[in-house]
DNA sequence: ATGACTTGCGCGGCAAGA
């Protein structure tokens, strides 16, 4: 099975891209980030010509994120925790398989900045109530495929220059202990399960010549139970993607499960 | 470096992103 997230910012400015991706990459699931759109302006006639179902939690201009899947998948929307919390950043499927089902959640975690206002305490409450909810799904001892942009540098391997981001929400210490404490709940950043190097990246920002410099940072990141982790098999970012005309600052990473 | 892009909204230039 394969399972694929991508921010692709603006789905409707992205939708050749995205077709090109469904059509020659083809996974089985897709999950996608910063539609920027209501899920009446969502595409849905251009993906299912190419054989998918779409499940969407859209807003109007910011946030908004989908499950694509080729199989009919079963749907909640929202994140749980704060019922006052209007933003659309979270979707979640339970998507048949021929070993049963696996759990995918498709996450846009706030970017936080600027730091010191109430951006970064929604940024840290959002992650509790996620870590809140990640631990519930655990419970069901299922292959639970946790995937997004959770706008979180995990370490200092995974930027370019670390010190530039020192004081920035993607990276302040807090952040990086509250991704970590939802990591040790139990979860494989599938990414850092095959390999150990450095200079991995899913985003680089549109200016000062951020792609050419390979200024990048990787903060994309597929969060894998127990039982997913055991079923993986490879992981690929599909970075030639941010080489092409009008890209997303964002690339394609996606898992291959057994 | 006060900068640098890209998008939505909507027709002004902001706000937001990371």
């Amino acid at each position: 099975m394969r399972i694929a997230t991508w921010n692709v910012n603006s789905v409707r400015q992205r939708l050749d891209h995205l077709v090109w991706y469904l059509r020659e990459v083809s996974p089985d699931v897709l999950c996608l980030q910063e539609l920027k759109c209501e899920e009446k302006d969502f595409p849905l006639a251009a993906v299912a010509a190419e054989g998918y179902n779409a499940a969407v939690h859209g807003q109007k201009t910011f946030n908004g994120v989908a499950i694509l899947s080729k199989r009919p998948i079963e749907v909640m929307r929202g994140l749980p925790g704060d019922d006052s919390d209007t933003q659309s950043r979270y979707i979640e499927a339970e998507v048949p398989d021929e070993h049963g089902v696996v759990r995918i959640a498709s996450i846009y975690l706030p970017n936080g900045n600027p730091t010191g206002t109430e951006k970064y305490t929604y940024k840290l409450a959002w992650m509790e109530r996620l870590r809140a909810h990640a631990k519930g799904l655990l419970e069901l001892e299922e292959s639970l495929v946790l995937a997004g942009d959770y706008n979180v540098i995990p370490e200092p391997r995974d930027a370019k220059d670390p010190a530039a981001w020192e004081k920035d929400a993607l990276f302040l210490p807090q952040t990086r202990a509250q991704f970590r404490s939802l990591l040790n709940l139990g979860f494989a950043d599938a990414l850092r399960t095959v390999t150990d190097d450095a200079g991995l990246y899913t985003f680089w920002d549109y200016q000062a010549g951020a792609w050419q410099r390979n200024n990048g940072i990787r903060i994309d990141h597929l969060l894998l139970s127990p039982q997913a982790a055991d079923r993986l098999q490879s992981v690929t970012i599909d970075k030639e993607m941010r080489a092409r005309e009008k890209p997303s600052d964002h690339v394609p990473i996606r898992i291959e499960l057994d």
